[in-house]
DNA sequence: TTATTGCTTTTGTACATACATATTTTGAAT
DNA sequence: ATTCAAAATATGTATGTACAAAAGCAATAA
């Protein structure tokens, strides 16, 4: 290793783990030279790395000083990874993370994966060629392996904070995370049609995002829990990919969802397509089958049957996440959290099961 | 002036004059040496500060390259200012401005002004202190007196440029811009109108955005230019900030429609909201009223009446307005663009007038 | 023709020295 | 105790030298 590496790199370690706290003065180029046992051309060229990078500030005369964090001079800019700008529940994430962040003085580089891994992968190798003071991400694809996992530790070991919201990849269960809590979710909406006298309850859920494998891991549970036989055929699942063809053909929807009497989708979007299908093909919603979902959006309202859905209430998850990233950033606390869901019952499971 | 300043200007300027253009080779460091009269030491530092600012390319055992200018090393990040992110029409546009920035290797900061002027000021003022490649902004409250087109002016004489969507600025007129055909919009439907036998039209139309002013135009010239006398209580104006409450006295917005058999509104949600309020105080639509507007969203579709909307056809303002600027950015010419109507006939007036 | 080898050129690392300039400390004069 | 100037201390600029490492080139051998 070249000696300037050496020095800077053993400076800038003595400097993390607080030998040298924020606001303190470094020795002096002379006797850095000692310590190290190198010359002063040297000992100034690592001096001068690390104040390119922000460390140290080093000021004729007087010395070399410790720097203190400040996200507002460190660029203050985050990078906010997310699957989709447009499309559900996103805009109003999206609203929450910008709004949070821009009261903490931070201001969002935004991209978009579509749920596409080399999508991901462009733009996290961007955030090392360019670093940011944070990263706000929401995992793509997060129920398959992810080769961009390591890209993540790499960043997290340069020290840049990093939450996830709305799910997170397995593999990085430690990394701060704020996500609903969707198992629980799918066990309360089996349990609310259990008690409205259902007995036979479809399903669809996604298959490429962990959220889908956790609603669908609740949705099972209860059932399970409570005696009843849970044939796979009725549950139906989608991907990314598959998701725009997925009511292309009716009669398959139809004979998957067979006898039941109720069907849980994996959010409203899903619910709100299904619900329009049914009444195509002339089964009436509720009265022939009902329909719950997930996540309580202003599609569950516009829908012709509004669509009873689990609501996280008024907390928005963009801007907890966003919260948690900041408090990091400016070094406070933060720990991971988990919302909870509230049930709002609507017209579309308004009735008791048909017998 | 000290030796290595004066080394690394002298170069910079021989760069920016073409006397080494991009791809050339310097001169080595011995005949720099020799060139300035000056130790190779001073030569090496001078280059290497124009390395550091991305100006030259140092290799060793070849020598020093005039790097191609590449707007994504230059920083390559632009501000998008919006007024809002998850409302309505924005989030499609957003999505828009993201993808085409990203097939550029630029990537967008984020801010929203949610439509207020000293929001606007304060993401101004950011930029002046931390400058980007471009600007994408969506003019704030573009009706009014702005106090921040000084800010403006000063990021465009800086060289910074700067692209509108949506609305410009009356006073901002020679800076490039994207925005939809309104006043030929607003001429287009009350057309469409009169030949369906309509001959009262009332208007809804928001006062603080120069759309509002233009699609109103609009509207008023193709009723004079038929003949038609038009009450100025006919015309319901809203605001920014009374945009929540315009609903909530049904009797005035009834008696300012008055005998009037189709409505022209700003756009989908006032539309959507307007006949779910009609429709609820027993107005059928488009029997008794028929209801048009601007956009042609998801709303209209969602709407239980469909609305008869205009329609962008299939472009995107937002990713328009983003190609623009990528544009001037790498050095391509770009001219303003004013995106014609088409409209998208539906339920919400598929009827003749009642006589 | 192709591959290898060694030479030359060019930049990279490292140390030594001298003096300049900004800041802080010291100490004497008041 | 205060003020002011000199001294000491710290970083900044500039040059010289030596050798290392990478890249390119040319001669040579297979």
């Amino acid at each position: 290793m070249k000696k300037y590496e050496f020095v800077e790199n053993s400076l800038f370690k003595q400097i993390n783990t607080g030998i040298y706290p924020a606001g303190t003065l470094l020795p002096t180029e002379e006797q850095l030279t000692e310590i190290f046992g190198v010359s002063r051309q040297t000992v100034r060229r690592a001096l001068s790395i690390l104040e390119d990078k922000d460390i140290i500030e080093k000021k004729q005369g007087s010395g070399s000083m410790v720097k203190k964090r400040n996200p507002a001079a460190a660029g203050g800019k985050v990078s906010v990874i997310v699957t989709y700008i447009d499309d559900y529940i996103f805009p109003g994430q999206l609203r929450g993370v910008e709004e949070v962040l821009s009261k903490n003085k931070l201001s969002a580089i935004l991209s978009a994966t579509r749920n596409r891994i080399c999508s991901e992968r462009r733009i996290l190798l961007d955030i090392l060629n360019d670093p940011v003071a944070g990263i706000l991400v929401e995992g793509t694809k997060t129920a398959l392996p992810n080769p961009n996992i390591d890209l993540y530790k790499k960043l997290a070991e340069r020290g840049i904070p990093i939450v996830f919201f709305n799910s997170i990849y397995p593999a990085l269960k430690d990394t701060l995370y704020v996500c609903a809590d969707n198992r629980r979710g799918g066990y309360e909406l089996v349990t609310y049609l259990l008690g409205k006298g259902h007995k036979s309850i479809a399903s669809v859920f996604k298959a490429d995002d962990i959220q889908g494998h956790e609603r669908y891991s609740g949705y099972i549970s209860a059932m399970f829990d409570n005696g009843l036989f849970v044939s796979d055929s009725k549950t139906i699942w989608y991907t990314t990919e598959t998701k725009e063809s997925l009511f292309d053909e009716p009669k398959r929807i139809l004979s998957s969802i067979g006898d039941a009497t109720a069907v849980v989708c994996y959010n409203d979007e899903i619910a709100f397509t299904l619900i329009k299908l049914l009444t195509v093909c002339g089964r009436r919603v509720p009265e022939d089958v009902a329909v719950v979902s997930f996540d309580n959006s202003s599609l569950s309202e516009m829908s012709p049957v509004r669509i009873t859905s689990l609501s996280y209430e008024d907390k928005n998850i963009g801007s907890i996440a966003a919260g948690k990233l900041a408090d990091i950033i400016n070094g406070r606390k933060a720990s991971s959290e988990i919302i909870p869901w509230k049930l709002m019952e609507k017209e579309s499971s308004r009735s008791s099961a048909r017998r």
